[in-house]
DNA sequence: CTTGACCCTCACATTAGTGTCAGGGTTTAC
DNA sequence: GTAAACCCTGACACTAATGTGAGGGTCAAG
């Protein structure tokens, strides 16, 4: 199938699956001339890229499972795991400082409406 | 001051006074030089600056509130709560995003190593 | 044989703060 | 008067996926 084809199975634009492509993670063939030609297969390939960068994957760090967990299970591919591993401990980096922002903010909220409740001002 | 001394006194790089500048949080007098002139002052307003960075905030959101908070409590300055409360549901849209992603991480991480536990396989 | 829908590549824009380099003046101390 | 240290502007790089537009082929239906 052509690219537009492939865009309206997947729900994912035309320029995303040129950019999956120049990232490695979809090699169509190319026909005579110069179109891209999907198998019905690479439905299955899009649908696995957005669900790892739903996850936070890179498209980097998608290109290194992509070929294993395509077809095998995750358990079965020994990358996996590690990305998994490192992702979740970024994730729990980023959610760290998100509310320890979050504990300041809110005490300055509440330091404000303290105040303003006790003196009842406030200007530009 | 120079923008040296300024940097030196703050811990902030050239760079970022001078792009603190070009947002509109710093203004600097001029010598006939050319050379920025920064008052005293100017070590307590990049160190508000500073502080809203940290707390997430834009410049932008930033040059809307520092003039006011520079001479006032923040309670005094009508503009600051509404960000810190737009802030703040910024902060906790993404605390939701990233623990469901997490949650979802946790769940194949453990489904992983649950059907490695039964058949030990593995490969790349 | 023309129109419209499809495809191609290349490349800039987006966010946001900061690093870094080029190319060039100024000042200070020797 | 020159070297070192300081200052200036302008501009590109970085992250990452996607939008968008220019400029231009291809194909299918009439």
């Amino acid at each position: 199938m052509n690219i537009g084809e492939l865009a309206e199975r997947t729900g994912v634009s035309i320029r995303s699956l040129r950019y999956y492509e120049q990232k490695g993670l979809l090699t169509p063939l190319r026909k005579e001339n110069g179109y891209r030609e999907y198998t019905p297969f690479a439905v299955e390939q899009v649908q696995a890229i957005q669900l790892y960068l739903n996850l936070g994957l890179s498209t980097d760090e998608i290109s290194g499972i992509l070929q294993c967990v395509l077809q095998n299970k995750e358990a079965f591919c020994k990358d996996v795991l590690p990305i998994y591993q490192q992702k979740l401990q970024e994730i729990d980096k980023q959610i760290q400082v998100l509310t320890s922002i979050r504990a300041n903010l809110t005490e300055r909220i509440d330091s404000i409406l303290l105040e303003r409740s006790l003196s009842g001002q406030e200007e530009g």
